[in-house]
RNA sequence: GGGGUUAUAGCUCAGUUGGUUAGAGUGUCACGUUGACAUCGUGAAGGUCGAUGGUUCGAGCCCAUUUAACCCCACCA
């Protein structure tokens, strides 16, 4: 050693991870230049912002390393790189968080009003909107917090105001009665998406409605007695023999006992249940379509709470479940409960807090959705925007392809205001939607109230992508950074953000938001069930990067994982991910115990040398391709591979020799390599280990400044011809390691070898570089010898390169080595036979590449003579 | 009902456009503390790539059928 380093013998995260980001963070390397670099490429992301009530999770870990990943690497490459930050306000989960603190306190939201309810908002998100960002920082997220933003600031709430009067000006955004789907527990309607399918087992319950001329009428099947209350007809399809007498008739509705229609619809399925089915088109969204279709009347009996209204009489006030009981009770008594069958269907439920949705008709806005959904589906077919993996495409084109109108009011406080203003005046009723609050009506000039409700959350995240540039005003950002380059999120926000983030840009800035959308898969437990909060099996990644650091935790979350797959979380990844940190930080710290001296580059490179330096190349260029391709699994594979099983079980051991060595020129030289090989490392890791690649590198001599703005390293020359001379040293290494193994034989006994080299292979290689035989073989010495000047006594193996002799004495054990070398022979023959048979195939030297074919004569060529000297070996075993 | 994913070593998973004798981590076994690392090194054992059929000179990979598990969408009351 020829140089202590003050390098601890053990990488500790904990004690670097902070330091070394808020220096990043102040220096301002997050930052892109102050104006676009001239020539350079742009590459922009925007970060899917948590919600300001959330604690970092194994989701956001993956939503932020994958494109922290990437980013850096553009960064390193000198393309205009930003990567924009931001929160969510989460309108009904804040809202719900907020109304749960409240009733801790014993207050309602009503209690506050709306003022102080909002008020209280505010100082939840100044109190809790800060946690995530800084949680956010400890996975080393490179993002540029300047350009912060969060979807309820002025500028994101200007963009939404921009979006909705322009969206309504065009007849996209309407108010209408219409069937929604209603959250009894949050008290707000909420959108398809937002509602979430449970299978439950119930009934099925037979209801017989009389005819109104007293005859026996039909018998209806339902999974909601309850909603009887609210029946305005029955439907029969039309070509159901059984009840083509009704249809037109009226039937009586029980209980209520006022006459309802028959009416003939194909949406009626004549094999379900009885073939009949009771329209309550004010809670049954199919109902309701039917209902239209024949001018039913529509008439709710359920209250906001989901309580039965006045018009239910008796049974007002109860809940449905409670309403269930006591109708079938009655009906029971009428005797016109024919019979009850059980029955398992899905019931939808909130997204947010699971209570079982309502559907019913209520006054809501909507965005028509089918003009925007156009462009959209067009931008993705187009190629303008590809999703990665490129098989979701068709979960979107599907969802797109159906999709309805769009509920965006939401009847919540925490939110976007709906600019839509009404005359208080009943009789004039005008309503004005604008940017500007109207004071007075424009018509009768009686004051204006503003619509109480507010949008739904992911409309002003559907803006993102260019809101959070400064949109609607033309700022240098927007014009630099959009449309951005990359999306990267998760697959099963896909109908909820990335679609709407589609149209939203198609039709705002008349281009998609995106070039590339990564979608990855969901971060399960180690026994690969989903984390939640009620299996209580999350897996905190603050614990994870407190235990293993921050670098362990990105590289456990991308390494083995095929793109868009979901991932199984482990304590073990984590820590072989640690690790390998520590593996870097080692062989690190042996090349700055190394790097003392002179190192000079134009000196003559050693075997070693040229072989690392060739590998190196073909680091570079496989990272390199697979980031491109967005594919850091396989990139994240290549470099373990190339830093543990080339770099440092072959190159350091090798660089030992000169390193060590008396030769100064060697050492020199040697020096000069490691050098270079291991910043362009360093810098290939960086990316996905940026803390200690980073710590590393400023022990480093000569390197300035920090990693993450050092350039990306390109490929130098090759040697392809050295490689391979190297790569036959190294399979006699190996070979040679192998037989000793078998013997057992300790690494401190030394043996003398003797090579047979294989015809066209120089010996010279060999013997002008048996020093590393003997630091890697435990050789004594290497004799490059004819077969006839073999000793005695030997064990031996063959390599393609030619057959290494090991003297070993009374070591030797005859039959045990004539028992491997008919293994070995038997193995080799197989092999043989396999390639003969091929290339007897006329139609596989025919047909195949010239290449493949070459190389499969050559391996065969090999292989026989390899097979020789074994079947030769076995004759001189026998014959002792 | 529609769409999708998964099935490869004891376990967890990779496997790029079809082309050497299918890889890694982890676990197991043997040996080892050789002047970066025991968070380590060397070596070994361990797989008829879910099944069947097809296309092809050649299939873990492409096609069809099939079995099993899972996910998303739709929501026959």
């Amino acid at each position: 050693m020829t140089e202590q380093t003050n390098m601890p013998k053990t990488y500790d995260p904990s004690s670097v991870e902070t330091r070394l980001y808020e220096k990043w963070e102040s220096e301002g390397l997050f930052r892109p230049a102050e104006h676009k670099p001239e020539g350079a490429k742009r590459f922009c992301i925007v970060m899917p912002p948590p919600n300001i009530t959330g604690q970092l999770h194994m989701g956001h870990a993956m939503d932020n390393t994958m494109p922290d990943i990437l980013v850096r690497y553009h960064r390193m490459l000198g393309d205009d790189t930003l990567w924009l930050p931001g929160t969510d306000h989460a309108s009904i989960a804040t809202e719900v968080k907020i109304i749960d603190a409240l009733r801790k306190e014993g207050l309602t939201k009503q209690d506050l009003g709306r003022e102080g309810f909002l008020k209280r908002a505010w100082e939840w998100k100044a109190e809790y909107g800060g946690r995530i960002e800084k949680q956010l920082r400890r996975l080393g997220s490179s993002c540029d917090w300047s350009r912060e933003r969060f979807t309820m600031d002025e500028g994101c709430s200007k963009a939404v105001l921009e979006v909705f009067v322009r969206l309504y000006e065009e007849g996209l955004i309407y108010r209408g009665n219409r069937i929604i789907n209603w959250c009894p527990q949050c008290k707000t309607a909420l959108s398809d998406a937002e509602v979430e399918f449970e299978e439950q087992a119930s009934n099925l319950w037979y209801i017989r409605y009389p005819a109104e001329d007293g005859g026996e009428g039909v018998i209806v099947a339902t999974t909601r007695p309850e909603t009887m209350l609210g029946d305005t007809g029955v439907a029969v399809n039309p070509e159901d023999e059984r009840y083509q007498h009704l249809i037109g008739k009226n039937v009586i509705l029980p209980i209520r006992n006022r006459p309802i229609p028959v009416v003939a619809d194909e949406y009626v399925e004549k094999e379900f249940g009885t073939g009949a089915v009771k329209m309550t088109p004010a809670h049954d969204p199919n109902d309701f379509e039917v209902a239209q279709r024949h001018n039913l009347k529509v008439e709710r009996v359920m209250h906001d709470d989901g309580t039965m209204d006045e018009v239910c009489g008796k049974y007002a006030g109860m809940t449905a479940m409670e309403c269930r009981k006591a109708i079938v009770e009655d009906l029971k008594a009428l005797g016109l409960l024919i019979k009850i069958e059980p029955y398992t269907h899905n019931v939808g439920t909130c997204y947010r807090c699971h209570h079982t949705v309502e559907p019913l008709v209520s006054t809501q806005w909507f965005v028509k959705m089918k003009p925007l959904a156009e462009p959209a589906i067009e931008a993705v077919r187009s190629g303008k925007t590809q999703f990665v993996p490129e098989r979701f495409d068709k979960t979107y084109f599907n969802w797109m392809e159906n999709i309805r109108d769009w509920c965006i009011s939401r009847q919540l406080w925490w939110g976007h205001r709906i600019p839509a203003y009404y005359c208080t005046n009943k009789e004039c009723g005008h309503m004005v939607v604008a940017k500007e609050a109207s004071a007075a009506c424009p018509h009768c000039g009686a004051p204006m109230v503003q619509d109480e409700d507010v949008l739904d959350t992911w409309f002003s995240s559907a803006l993102w992508p260019f809101s959070t540039l400064g949109w609607p005003e033309k700022t240098e950002d927007l014009e630099r950074f959009y449309p951005n380059t990359l999306l990267v999120t998760g697959y099963d926000i896909i109908f909820f953000w990335v679609a709407r983030m589609i149209f939203s840009g198609c039709k705002q800035m008349g281009e998609t938001p995106f070039a590339h959308v990564l979608i990855h898969g969901l971060v399960r437990d180690a026994q690969g069930r989903k984390m939640s909060k009620s299996l209580g099996n999350g897996i905190d990644p603050i614990q994870v990067i407190e235990k293993y650091g921050a670098d362990a935790l990105r590289f456990a979350l991308i390494q083995g994982v095929a793109p868009g797959n979901d991932v199984r979380f482990s304590d073990e990844k984590a820590l072989s991910a640690r690790n390998f940190a520590n593996k870097v930080w080692n062989a690190s710290r042996f090349a700055l115990m190394n790097l003392e001296g002179p190192a000079d580059d134009s000196l003559p490179k050693s075997l070693a040398d040229k072989w690392i330096l060739t590998r190196l190349n073909d680091a570079i260029r496989v990272v390199s391709g697979h980031l491109d391709d967005f594919d850091l699994a396989m990139a994240a594979q290549k470099l373990y591979d190339f830093i543990w099983s080339e770099l440092c079980d072959w190159y350091l051991e090798l660089a030992k020799a000169p390193l060590y060595g008396e030769d100064e020129q060697a050492a020199s030289a040697a020096r000069a390599t490691l050098k270079y090989a291991l910043v362009s490392t360093l810098r290939l890791l960086h990316p996905f280990m940026p803390f200690v690649t980073e710590e590393i590198y400023s022990y480093l001599p000569d390197t300035q400044g920090s990693i993450m703005v050092s350039p990306w390293p390109k490929a130098g020359q090759d040697y392809p011809e050295e490689a391979a001379a190297m790569q036959n040293i190294m399979d006699v290494i190996t070979a040679v390691r192998n037989l000793r193994a078998g013997m057992n034989v300790p690494p401190a006994k030394k043996a003398h070898l003797y090579i047979v080299p294989a015809e066209g292979v120089d010996g010279a290689v060999f013997s002008d570089n048996e020093v590393y035989f003997q630091r890697l073989a435990s050789a004594a010495g290497v004799t490059v010898a004819k077969r006839d000047e073999l000793p005695g006594n030997t064990v031996s193996a063959v390599c393609p390169c030619g057959e290494v002799f090991i003297p070993m004495g009374e070591l030797v054990d005859a039959e045990k080595e004539i028992a491997r070398l008919n293994k070995e022979i038997a193995a080799m023959e197989k092999e043989i036979a396999r390639a003969e048979g091929k290339l007897n195939n006329p139609g596989f030297v025919g047909k195949a590449p010239a290449h493949v074919v070459e190389a499969e004569r050559a391996k065969l060529a090999t292989n026989r003579t390899m097979l020789e000297a074994l079947r030769k070996r076995l004759e001189d075993m026998k014959a002792l």
